[in-house]
Parts: C-alpha cells; sequence; structure tokens
DNA sequence: GGATCGTTTTGCAGTCACTGCAAGTTTGCA
DNA sequence: TGCAAACTTGCAGTGACTGCAAAACGATCC
C-alpha cells in the first residue's frame, strides 16, 4: 500500500520533520533565536528532545529547515540541464527552480523567518556551513559540466557565488519585500554573471 | 613609560591571544578539531577556560584568530583608497593587503590551519558567519564609495564574494600549495570581477 | 614604598546543545 | 498473528559558553 511513494511511516516522518521545522521558526520568530531551547521546540512538536536530534543535526539547521534532499536534487538538476545550456545557466536555474519550489510551499515560514534572520543575519551563513559537503557535491556537477580538472577554481566559486546570491538576497528582501525573493536571487545572479568589476548603472528618480 | 604604544598590560594581552589561537590550531592539527577541548587548549597556553572565553567568544573564533580590527581596518582602506579606483578594485587591494600581512606574519600558523580546514571545511564559512557584523559595515564603504542607496544588492555580493573568494582559495590551497595563497585569491576575484558567466579558458596540456 | 583605582584573571555554579546507548514502541510484511 | 526493521524515547554524559563576585595585577599618584 506503499506504491504512491508515500507508506504510512513516511507520511508521519515529513509531518514530523514540518513540526519541527515550523515550531523552530514560530518560536524564534516569537521570542528570539536564542530564548527558545530546543526542549521546548521538541515539546511543541509533541516528540522529545531527541527525536528533534534524529531530524535535525542542530538547532541552526531547524530553523532553515535544511532539506537534506535539496543538495543531491540540484546536482542532477544541473547535470541534467540541456546540453546547449551554460554551466552557470544551468546552476543558476537549478538554484532558482529550488528557492520558488520552497517558497510555493512553504512561503509563510520565509515570512517568519525573516523576522529571526534580520535579529541574527549570522544564522543564515551558519545554516549554509552546515551543507558544505553539499557545496562539493554541487561544484563536482559544475566541473564535471564545464570540463575541468578536479583542483579548478570556477565550480567552487561558482557554488560559493549561489550562496552568496541566496544569502545576500534574503538579505535584502527582509529590508524591504516589495520585490520576490526570487527576483532578488536572480538579479544577484545576473551581477555575478556579468562581473563585479563595475559598478552597476542604478536607475532612480534623478538619473546619473 | 607607554607612548611607543605598548604598555606591559597591552603586551601581555597580545601575547595572551596569541598563546592561545596558536594552541588551538597547534592542537587541533594535532589530534582533530573536536578531539580537543577548551580546557586543553587554555591548559597549554596557561591561562584559565574563562580567560579564554575573555578572548575568543567561541572556539571557532580562536581557531581561525579573528581579529577584530580586521573588519574596520578593510573598511578604512577601502575609503581611504585613490579616487581613480574602482570601489571593486580598492575592496580586492583591501582583502590582499589583508591577506599577505596575515601571511607574513603567521605563515606557520595558517600551514597548521590548512590541515585542520583540509578535514573540516566547515570550520571556514562558520568563523566568517562570527563576522556578519564585519561584513555590514564593509558593505556600507563599498557602498559609499559606489554611490549606490543602502539596499542595493552590489556592494553586499561583492564582500560576499570577497568570503567566498577567500574561502574557496584556502580549499584549493589545501589541495596543493604550489601556488601562493595571495595567487589564488587573487585569481578568484579575477573571476568575480569578469563574471561567471562564461568558463574560464584553462590552459592545460592540450590546449582546448 | 605604599595607597588607590581600573583592568584582567579566575573559580564557580549554572544552562543548554548535542551524543551514544539500550530499551521500548510502531509499522511493514508475510 | 508474528517477526524484523525502522522510529522514538529516556538517560547519563560531555563540553561549550555565560554571569557573577572575588582575587590578582598593573598603572598612577603621593
Amino acid at each position: 500500500m506503499n506504491q504512491p511513494g508515500e507508506s504510512l511511516r513516511d507520511r508521519k516522518k515529513r509531518r514530523t520533520r514540518a513540526a519541527l521545522e515550523r515550531a523552530t521558526v514560530r518560536l524564534s520568530a516569537e521570542r528570539g533565536y536564542d530564548h527558545v531551547t530546543v526542549e521546548e521546540i521538541a515539546a511543541e512538536a509533541d516528540v522529545s528532545v531527541r527525536t528533534f536530534f534524529n531530524y535535525f543535526a542542530s538547532k541552526d539547521e531547524a530553523l532553515i529547515g535544511a532539506d537534506p534532499e535539496a543538495g543531491p536534487r540540484m546536482a542532477e538538476r544541473v547535470l541534467a540541464a540541456p546540453d546547449e545550456v551554460s554551466p552557470f545557466e544551468a546552476y543558476r536555474r537549478s538554484v532558482l527552480a529550488e528557492i520558488t519550489d520552497e517558497l510555493n510551499n512553504a512561503r509563510d515560514l520565509w515570512l517568519l523567518r525573516k523576522e529571526v534572520l534580520m535579529q541574527r543575519p549570522d544564522l543564515l551563513v551558519r545554516a549554509f556551513a552546515n551543507s558544505a559537503q553539499y557545496e562539493q557535491l554541487l561544484a563536482d556537477a559544475v566541473g564535471r559540466r564545464a570540463g575541468l580538472p578536479e583542483a579548478h577554481l570556477y565550480p567552487r566559486l561558482l557554488v560559493a557565488a549561489g550562496s552568496a546570491a541566496f544569502r545576500c538576497a534574503v538579505t535584502r528582501w527582509a529590508v524591504d519585500d516589495d520585490v520576490a525573493l526570487g527576483d532578488l536571487v536572480s538579479e544577484a545572479f545576473d551581477l555575478f554573471g556579468t562581473g563585479l568589476a563595475h559598478v552597476p548603472k542604478h536607475h532612480h528618480e534623478g538619473g546619473s
């Protein structure tokens, strides 16, 4: 009875994971990240503290809702992109796909996260640090696609730029969210794509 | 008798700080970062555990030897660069200056750190997370120089790219240190400067 | 050579994230 | 129904980190 891809067990796991993520974000937004203990989070989600740590390796991860499949998924997308697409574009698309998916599924959570990240911008960086392994995975995918040797800087830089793009976009989005997060990430990628050597023209009331 | 800038007190503080940094790096390289306790580090440096935490906010910081003055110093350099220099170039130079200074003063420490960071690449990212405040400071400096409004993505991205450049360069350097770290950082900056949209040509036996 | 004042060091008690282990409980399957 | 595998839980322990109040120390003034 688990052909549809979801056994009872799987469903329960997904729910527990979601509940923990949600509890972490909600409580942190309410009282501030470090005035919330894992004990409280676990209680809110109706599981034991030990179970919390079966799902997330750290409180940080739970706040961001780190999805262990996101890395591999993106790597796969990078490799699966059509041949005529550049490595840069392939990577950019896989990041954007991931983000729009995420926002479509949990926009409300991200609005709460924003509150937390405004107080503690370092948490986002720290969260990315946990996924250093996936960075390697992604860099390998990009490197393969670009036909570069293992040690070349380019794949690493591109992936790191992706993290940076996301991070900066969120920071900017937190300041004022008139613009969609996806658009900001896209804009950041454009800047990385065309190079940072020159200050981009910026259009505002008055012109340059 | 403290006109020369260094009272006995100041000298002692500098020594203690250096001893703690050195002990952290040495022991971590020897036994692995998380098989070393702060207690052992403090003992090695001949101070109490509590004193360790008077100097460094965390074990992570001690490993990297986070210099609280580095951020402000770089910001100042960015603002002090000659007028005809672009914000990008100004920032690049201030990063490189900082790195070469650091390497000249403590190359041996960095060779040990390399060992540790090879095992635990996430530590470098985490260390940068602590200096999120300085990122803001630097971004403001760059933004001012570029004449961009507060909220613009460019300054943030440039600074984040700097971190990424350093991080990737160290990772690459750890793999094989035939190339000087400074050169690698410089190369990374070049890539960011000219844009990541296209895969850089890479010269090797056989040509493209 | 003190007396004094500000700074640094220290010990201590406490909190909290996180881990390994060894049951217990639930789910999947025959 | 019953067994095996997967999940949950409690427990005991480690270790990072904090606040506080007392002690040690360095600078300064007489």
